[in-house]
DNA sequence: GTCTATAGGAAGATAGAC
DNA sequence: GTCTATCTTCCTATAGAC
């Protein structure tokens, strides 16, 4: 890999670790691993990197932003309430279907990151990205539904990123995918059922 | 630590792989660190243990049961569908508020056990185990508030478990106890929403 | 059973030639 | 920028004296 700008070789290893942490688990992770998979020598990580942690906070920002960006693309649509909330959440769980290996990773990440001294400031910022999505999500749609919620919003955004994030990893460490999505879609109707007609203003 | 049988010793370095795990996390938990808590020498490690996989099955194991009896006896009071279900689940919520790395430590070994090829059945039986809790409480609670439930109770447990986990998980991240406890009582007012009075039979 | 010593390897990071 | 060679540290596991 003859001159390639220190920015390339970035990007290039971040994909890399995401591969390889998809593959083996963030703990087999090393960064002999990760440039064996970019093809690069041991040396080159380096100076593309001040350290293991400098990357590590990189590919949790990475996968934040690449999990996201569809799941709230899916509520831009037309239909009624229940159509959009049970039709976003169908998109995110086949996706977890699909790549189970990439959820596993996020949940392996946060742990890590929770644990590590320098790291444990982007464990609680990845969370509060999320919550803060679910909140943008439940005021869009309470907006364009015409309804208001009987519960505060902050207790619904939690609820929601809860139960998501709780049958994920059931899902992740039981296999079984049709009950798990059963009870997600229980928690969303429940969630409907704090919906309320009138506004309250 | 002189002439102390080989089982009494293995107790004891599952207690001090417990704590160490939950001081310093389980990737830090090397068998250097667990000896060390124990105050033994690291050659004691392995006429205990074959290996440090096989310590891992046992220290799961002590933790599950440790935290599954006194959630179960909360359940053996009197009261009512509601009183029994949130008083169970308030008493859950203290343990968390009070030991929340112990139950982070929960969390971390089931993420090792999974990635481990040796471990992964013992992951995927502690869910088992989680789950099977749940249906017992369910059922049993029915049958003494003489209700029965409008969901299947597989789909029941296992909503209850994901969003006892799903809250557990998002409490230790964020840290927001008040927010993450509200959510969880609507979860559970949520379920009681599924029980009907009238026999289905 | 108990302990010391060590094998044997892998980790993150760096020095310095090119 | 690139790469080899190496430093230092830490790991699990074992051999073998007592």
């Amino acid at each position: 890999m003859a001159r390639v700008s220190a920015d390339v070789r970035r990007e290039l290893l971040i994909e890399a670790a995401i591969r390889v942490m998809s593959r083996d688990g963030v703990a087999r992770t090393t960064t002999r691993a990760i440039v064996a998979e970019a093809d690069m020598r041991l040396g080159a990580f380096h100076y593309c990197f001040r350290s293991k942690a400098e990357l590590l906070e990189q590919v949790i920002r990475a996968i934040t932003t690449h999990t996201l960006e569809p799941a709230l693309a899916a509520f831009e649509r037309e239909g009624t309430l229940e159509e959009l909330l049970l039709g976003g959440l169908k998109e995110y769980w086949d996706h977890v279907i699909k790549f189970p290996e990439e959820h596993r990773v996020t949940y392996e990440l946060t742990q890590y990151a929770g644990r590590e001294p320098g790291l444990d400031e982007v464990a609680r910022k990845q969370y509060e990205i999320y919550l803060e999505a679910n909140t943008t999500i439940l005021d869009t749609l309470a907006d364009r539904a015409g309804i208001t919620w009987s519960e505060p919003v902050p207790v619904l955004a939690r609820y929601l990123a809860a139960t998501i994030d709780g049958l994920t990893l059931l899902y992740l460490n039981e296999g079984d995918a049709d009950t798990a999505w059963k009870a997600l879609e229980l928690g969303v109707r429940h969630l409907l059922s704090a919906a309320v007609t009138e506004p309250s203003a």
